[in-house]
DNA sequence: CGGGCCACCTGGCGGC
DNA sequence: TGCCGCCAGGTGGCCC
């Protein structure tokens, strides 16, 4: 599921359960995701309570009283459910709060990762250390985006789906906001203008929010918090829509691989 | 060092 | 109906 508005989402939904909250027990069914559980997590946690949650590029950070924050990392498959009716063998950690609340973290491909940090050094862990701005504050514009790429030659496409740029896109909304931009995914990094780093940037910006609006993109059978449904996916104007028709130019939406990832995009709209 | 390729996993879907 | 290959919202290690 997870890029910026999906995170951001499972976020916003567990948060009314947690915040406040001790956690009463951790479920850990299985020693790891894509890397192993930390040593004692459940321990560790067990009796501690949840002050705050962030959320930095695509990770969410749980932050508990004792300084000791909690980050977990969807991958490309994983979810948060508060009080899940269901139960599925991917279900991998239930938190259990002091209000008898569960949150089910559920993981198909067990891409996603959790860790610890103490809490206001998150920028000491290499996932952090090197990220990029994020693309909601003002830390991005135009005059960074532009230096970042100076040196870049490979395809803006690429440089969008790297953290170190610019922090939580992934590749739905780096399609589609390239698409809104009328910006070639071809096109190399360092091509790229002042003024179209800024309208890129705005696209960018306006894409993420909207999806954030709309909880998010539901592919395949992702969900929020609560259960619902996202529905950007709707409104996406090129990703996954090969073969379709452009709305603005009437032209025919094409896939390419680039990096070992889909794009998809209009040749007549976007140069 | 930048960039490409591949591995890490499971499951859904289309084609034969 | 089955089976098989391909594809999937991410990240990071390895190699040139």
């Amino acid at each position: 599921m997870p890029e910026l508005p999906e995170v951001e989402t499972a976020k916003n939904g567990i948060t009314p359960s947690l915040i406040g909250r001790i956690l009463q027990s951790i479920t850990i069914n299985r020693p790891n995701l894509r890397i192993p559980f930390p040593t004692d997590m459940a321990e560790r946690l067990t009796g501690q309570k949840c002050i705050n949650l962030r959320r930095r590029g695509k990770y969410i950070w749980i932050d508990f009283a004792n300084n000791l924050t909690l980050v977990i990392h969807l991958g490309m498959s994983g979810s948060l459910t508060v009080d899940k009716t269901s139960q599925s063998p991917h279900d991998h950690v239930i938190f259990t709060t002091d209000h008898g609340t569960k949150i089910t973290y559920n993981d198909p491909r067990r891409f996603g990762m959790m860790f610890f940090v103490e809490t206001h050094k998150e920028h000491e862990h290499k996932a952090f250390a090197n990220m990029g701005p994020e693309p909601l504050s003002n830390d991005l514009n135009a005059s960074y985006l532009i230096q970042k790429l100076t040196d870049k030659k490979s395809p803006i496409k690429t440089a969008l789906l790297d953290q170190s740029v610019i922090a939580g896109i992934g590749n739905i909304y780096a399609c589609e906001a390239l698409y809104r931009a009328n910006i070639s995914p071809l096109r190399p990094s360092n091509s790229l203008n002042e003024d179209e780093a800024g309208a890129l940037i705005a696209d960018i910006r306006d894409i993420l929010n909207e999806a954030v609006t709309s909880g998010g993109s539901s592919l395949r059978d992702h969900r929020q918090a609560d259960g619902t449904l996202g529905y950007f996916q709707h409104h996406f104007d090129v990703y996954d829509r090969e073969g379709e028709t452009c709305k603005i130019t009437g032209g025919q939406i094409i896939r390419i691989t680039q990096s070992g990832r889909s794009t998809f995009y209009c040749p007549e709209k976007q140069m």
